[in-house]
RNA sequence: GGAGAGGUGGCCGAGCCGGUUGAAGGCGCACGCCUGCUAAGCGUGUGUGGGGUGUUGAAUCCCACCGAGGGUUCGAAUCCCUCCCUCUCCGCCA
């Protein structure tokens, strides 16, 4: 039904050797002289609208060497189509070579031609390897573009789309999530146990984080889903394809002696779940859910909203994954927030919607809306859920392709994604909305809200 | 961790005693024919990417790619080395 998610034999490359010579990945060296892959934007952009990257780059706020990228194509090109046509003179002598022995003639002179030829190519070859991989270095740290309607400007310029609900009211001071959660959140013991900033969770609180992630996956299922349950670590490779890598290196957990990361987000192993894929048009769109924990982490951000749960070391999550056809994105990106946003209005959680704007964008992302959800302990809005629409920048960097129906080339998919949603300030803002003034939460009452939806007649 | 077998086009699968093999054959797909419809059948075509000439998006030429990287050679899918992955058996273990 979703057709087979890639060919195995294709995907797999050499392990980087132990210390990666440039921040991507072997295999994206390949894809990036083979072709068109490797690079987010597709190379004929950067070469004809450089212009178009440079407002993208600055309106991201990242920083890129646009300019060091277009003089080294520059020389690469002069360069390859210099070894291209030696390539072509060595074939055409073993050619040469090939006839007159079989003709049983001297062939040494056309033999120590071609033998002098190789020498120049492989000088040649050194450099343009070279400039290959400054140039994938290059290409995989410029981010992606946003929508022309993404607002331009930091933080500040987020754009409020529309409030759903209410703030709850309470006819006594509602306290915080940490106070109410006392016993059953124990931030002190996750500490021994782990470090700061991870959480343990106990007794109904455990349970009810899992109840919720049930809830969720049941939802989705319904939706149409396909539930994935991926590894919860991911190669270098997969973790460039997706885009957090280079960027985020330090943000992630790192194996050293296997050069694994712990995943940051769902995203990454249910999305290169179709690396290397070459899907057919009727398999779009391909609908993927999945529950992972995530693991950040954080570096350089202590004191900053550390308060409870809202920010940690690991957290549960449930992840939309979609793939769907280029022209299907832009709609496909508004159900997904629907799909997220709908889950918050079963749980009668007071919410808004936010646009980003060009600065507070993820690398990958080409437009993407924030859900932000009303903590009444905290006074403050907090992200339970960000719905980002990607474009092909991961589908090229993964390399996720579809044949379009009757036939044509290979184009690259749209990937999506969307927490629905992220557990620890759903749970901290669900206890803190169902608190009595006795200091005690209403679990029961909130459970009542978990209702399971009807099942779906297939089951995916 | 040890031993063995493998990795070829959208898919399956030959080739693997080096030289029109970018790669037989099959499936799938596209177009055409045929049958009153459908199915079957027949014919033709059908990889990806890069670069050049050209038209304006018809054509044509060159190059690269048979898991990845390196080596031997005038010439490598074919021989050698390293690595990755898959499968089977053994060991270990939740």
């Amino acid at each position: 039904m979703y057709g087979t998610p890639r060919t195995r034999r294709r995907r797999r490359s050499s392990s980087p050797p132990s210390v990666p010579p440039f921040s991507g990945h072997w295999s994206l060296f390949r894809r990036c002289c083979a072709g068109d892959w490797g690079a987010m934007i597709d190379r004929m952009i950067l070469r004809n609208d450089p212009e178009r990257v440079r407002k993208a780059v600055a309106a991201k706020k990242c920083v890129c060497l646009l300019d060091e990228w277009l003089s080294m194509d520059e020389r690469l090109r002069v360069a390859s189509s210099e070894a291209d046509g030696l390539r072509a003179l060595r074939n055409s002598l073993s050619l040469r070579v090939s006839a007159l022995k079989k003709a049983g003639q001297p062939a040494e002179e056309a033999m120590e031609e071609s033998r002098a030829t190789g020498e120049r190519i492989a000088l040649i070859e050194r450099d343009t390897k070279a400039l290959e991989t400054s140039m994938l270095d290059i290409q995989l740290s410029i981010p992606n573009i946003p929508d022309p309607d993404v607002p331009l400007g930091g933080e500040d310029a987020n754009h409020e789309i529309r409030r759903w609900g209410a703030p709850p009211v309470f006819d006594f001071a509602p306290r915080p999530h940490w106070e109410l959660m006392k016993g059953v959140y124990e931030p002190e013991a996750a500490g021994e146990i782990a470090g700061s900033n991870f959480i343990l969770f106990r007794g109904w609180a455990a349970r009810l984080q899992r109840k919720l992630i049930n809830w969720m996956l049941d939802n989705h299922h319904v939706a149409g889903m396909e539930e994935v349950w991926p590894p919860f670590l991911a190669s270098r490779e997969s973790v460039t394809a997706t885009g957090q890598l280079p960027k985020l290196e330090e943000d992630m957990y790192r194996l050293e002696r296997d050069d694994l990361f712990l995943i940051p987000t769902g995203e990454v192993p249910i999305t290169n779940l179709y690396r290397g894929a070459m899907l057919s048009e009727s398999a779009l769109p391909v609908k993927l859910c999945g529950y992972t924990p995530c693991f950040r982490r954080e570096a350089g951000s202590y004191g900053k909203d550390t308060r409870g749960l809202n920010r940690v070391h690991q957290f549960e999550k449930v992840e939309m994954v979609w793939l769907t056809h280029p022209e299907g994105s832009r709609n496909a990106h508004e159900s997904m927030l629907a799909h997220a946003a709908g889950l918050l209005e079963h749980l009668g959680v007071h919410y808004r919607v936010l646009l980003l704007a060009s600065g507070d964008l993820s690398f990958s992302a080409a437009r993407c809306y924030d859900l932000e959800i009303w903590s009444p302990g905290q006074e403050k809005w907090l992200e339970v859920s960000s719905v980002s629409n990607f474009h092909d920048f991961q589908a090229r960097r993964g390399n996720i392709r579809f044949r379009p129906d009757g036939g044509g080339k290979p184009m690259f998919v749209h990937t999506l994604n969307g927490s629905g949603l992220a557990l620890p300030r759903l749970i901290s803002t669900l206890v803190e909305t169902f608190q009595r003034a006795d200091g005690t939460v209403d679990f029961e009452g909130l459970l009542s809200r978990l209702v399971i939806p009807e099942k779906s007649g297939s089951a995916q």
